[in-house]
DNA sequence: TTGTATGCGTTATCAC
DNA sequence: GTGATAACGCATACAA
């Protein structure tokens, strides 16, 4: 038993292939009676038109391209629902890819994307490399991006201000009087916003006066273990940081973690700030003070984005900066 | 300036199109001289044949389908992990549909999924209404469900044995000189896993001459805000529980967060015990005792099944049991 | 308003 | 080995 097909809709109604088209397409040229005949066998076969097929003649999938590093992790997760929820609006399906973190699988992927004609991509990629930006010099289709900027392409780029969030943070730790306050920061290698949020912290220890300490910076992986880590050190220094901003929550909750278990307590010993406002970071014990970044609306919008240049809008801008805000919770106190 | 096709491949390389799909399907009947010459073309025009065309003519899309209630929960974000990672070496992409936890949406979904003519879908939906059974016996592709046993049709299930796991969590309570033992168990309408874990702690209790209480079951929806709640009125019982069982960690990490709240501690007042071990649960403070189920392998297993579908080959079983495990951590401890 | 014919980019079936 | 040519299922320009 064969799929049916357009063809069979038209042989049981009695009309042409091409009016069985136009009623699905709703066109106006079509005459009740043969509007309805057709309606009529289509109801009663339970057709669908093959998106297949109408791809190849309208050049259009409905589909978007999703690229990411690491759907497990809660930031991307949450941002696919986002992405997902805003493109289920438009009639749009999400083609999801999962970079794990390799560089050439993501180059691979965005090939991929490209030959099944995706209508666009969003992607959050690990980094841009001089392949990523030939493949999108040669894809004519929109793409936007989610807290990467690639350098000299208009491309749209949806992020918070990272540098400003990086000053937040560590702005309200000295305002809890801390004077040494350590950062677990991105590795310089890695082009995320992780490194912006480091010169947002530095901006504010200079402006406040706080000095600067090399051995109060270390380099994390965006992972728990990462931070518990990194505060494994900071605690074997002669004299460890009252205070430590983690450029996520993940690693902070690994550095009240490594806190706890060297029988110390947060934040009577040591305050905590972490980024992003994952669902953990209200959950955990202490609550996180955090940065939080409007994740889910991040995702919508770069959604909304691709969909505006699907339907040939012109966007007026390249950056598109959400609005972040310092949420304090029980990981932060003062310094007496 | 039109996409490259196979025609101008052939045209550019002075052979036909026939050829230049022969080269590009590595069919033996070649010359090596028009081999050459096309793959140079190829080349030279970064040439990739249209994934939507092929389709049409293959009845193939090489995609999967799959459809789960939130992406954002850390059990399906990893599920879909494990999914995506052994498509991808199959060939295999993901269209990934969220359901938001809505059955009409589900059924929606499958549809789209349906019309998009993917090979295969992996579904753990809300639960199974009879538009869903109607749905799967109209769909004559593979389909592979999760966690979610779909009665009278004889689709592959990969799933743990719930019972059995429930049985284990309360039976580590028990051992522990517990003897009043809360559930916060899923809704008895949900069609979920959890309602098999609740009969598993039933069968201990009374394997074990712990007598049931009705006033120690509550529902959750598997949020960790219905696990505080909960543990909120088990709290007010005049006489409370020693020991909560959640059957997910989310719920767990509620119960938790509650007991602390109300000056009381874990494991020292109240032992807690969860279900899935997500990565928050051995990253929580106490770090929480659950079953851990092995949810990455399930989207690989899964996966895998699909593939054998897909390829024809035959599936003996039905069930695909995986093995849980009870992992013991700082949240249960025996009580004096 | 309707039907015919053509094309979308491939693969597959033929002859040659 | 190779090249026409007919599908695949749909949309659409053109005729009628």
């Amino acid at each position: 038993m064969k799929k049916t097909t357009i063809k069979d809709i038209a042989k049981l109604a009695g009309v042409s292939k091409a009016t069985v088209s136009r009623v699905l397409n709703g066109s106006k040229y079509v005459s009740p009676e043969a509007y309805n005949r057709v309606m009529k066998v289509i109801e009663k076969t339970g057709y669908k038109p093959s998106s297949i097929a109408r791809s190849l003649v309208n050049k259009k999938t409905k589909v978007i391209g999703v690229l990411i590093t690491d759907i497990s992790n809660p930031f991307y997760s949450e941002l696919v629902k986002g992405i997902v929820e805003v493109a289920n609006v438009y009639d749009y399906n999400i083609l999801l890819c999962n970079s794990f973190n390799e560089f050439k699988k993501e180059v691979e992927f965005l090939e991929i994307l490209s030959n099944k004609e995706v209508d666009g991509i969003i992607f959050m990629t690990k980094g841009v490399t001089d392949e990523h930006r030939n493949f999108l010099r040669s894809f004519k289709k929109p793409v936007v991006t989610v807290n990467r900027k690639v350098k000299e392409f208009k491309i749209p780029n949806v992020d918070i201000d990272n540098f400003k969030a990086g000053y937040d943070a560590t702005e309200h730790l000295i305002k809890l009087n801390h004077k040494r306050i350590a950062i677990i920061r991105a590795a310089e290698t890695d082009e995320t916003a992780g490194v912006e949020r480091f010169e947002g912290y530095k901006k504010a220890l200079d402006d406040y006066k706080v000095p600067f300490d090399n051995r109060l910076v270390m380099e994390g992986d965006f992972k728990a273990k990462s931070g518990y880590k990194a505060m494994e050190k900071f605690l074997r220094l002669e004299n460890p940081p009252t205070a430590v901003f983690c450029v996520n929550d993940e690693m902070a909750c690994g550095v009240i973690k490594c806190v706890v278990e060297n029988g110390l307590n947060v934040p009577e010993d040591v305050s905590v700030v972490g980024f992003d406002d994952i669902p953990l970071a209200s959950l955990f014990i202490p609550s996180l003070t955090t940065i939080k970044q409007p994740i889910y609306d991040m995702g919508a919008v770069a959604m909304r984005l691709v969909y505006k240049l699907i339907k040939g809008e012109k966007i007026d801008k390249e950056d598109y900066i959400l609005p972040h805000k310092l949420v304090i919770r029980q990981s932060t106190k003062k310094r007496n």
